[in-house]
DNA sequence: TGCTAATTAGCAATAGTTGCAAATTAGCAA
DNA sequence: TTGCTAATTTGCAACTATTGCTAATTAGCA
């Protein structure tokens, strides 16, 4: 995702407005690697701008999400989650903390077992223990 | 996923009952490649037994993956898919018709990115145009 | 400064799934 | 075969995540 400086013009750009809320949010979201939901971002923005409205959220992360600015993303937790890196990786899960962490693969895996399927997209999920979380269950 | 006739053992072993609608269910899902939803599989349950509950088809997909006979699978069509083949396997989703097939990798893809993250599973999930859509869409 | 289309907020509505409790039933034991 | 009891089924309410709708507000241009 761009910087909120970028994105303020290029929202400009596109004909939509740049209000408080989006740029708070695009304050929250810029370098921000902990893959957020819309819901956990409505509760750190609530702290900074209260009155904000978790609709607003939605539909700004929506807007950029349609802009390419960010990635959604779903692992399985219940909700969508949004990713502001949009360079081509993949994720990991921790199946004791619930992080998700950004992984990069050497080269897309090859299909076998379907002939003629057309790829456009593929994405990894991996589940296991982050770090933290195998030396906490050592014993 | 095994067939009805030894999942009715197995049921029985565990302590769990074998009832007409866990029967029915079990031979609506075995050799079942479409993935379907609890909804799909409702649908045709409910055709071959009239007041079957969606509430036990949720009861009995649940109590099957917790034995490990299917999977379940989030291919991001919004409801979960089961999926009674439990080998080594991943799946690619068409974006024209919706249709999702199992898939096979050579091997696993290996992470960069993260030093310690120990890997239970991984799942891929490809996107793109199957067979029959992407002849449908030359023009 | 005023205008207008875009946005916000709030609430209702939706989809998918799970929780709960009363009625039913599988499967064992006598 | 009958009776018992725990497991199951059903129906419905509740719940979570998300989207639709609309009146009131506001960004940004002229």
């Amino acid at each position: 995702m761009r910087s909120p400086e970028d994105l303020t013009v290029a929202f400009r750009v596109a004909g939509l407005k740049v209000t408080p809320q989006r740029q708070l949010l695009f304050r929250l979201l810029h370098n921000n690697s902990s893959h957020p939901t819309a819901d956990s971002l409505f509760n750190v923005a609530s702290e900074l701008m209260p009155g904000i409205s978790l609709r607003t959220v939605y539909q700004t992360l929506t807007d950029l999400a349609e802009m390419g600015e960010l990635q959604s993303i779903e692992v399985g937790s219940g909700s969508m989650r949004f990713d502001p890196n949009i360079s081509d990786h993949h994720h990991a899960v921790c199946d004791n903390c619930g992080a998700v962490h950004d992984v990069y693969v050497n080269r897309a895996p090859e299909l076998r077992g379907l002939d003629d399927f057309s790829v456009s997209d593929a994405r990894i999920v991996y589940r296991g223990l982050c770090g933290a979380c195998s030396v906490a269950s050592d014993s």
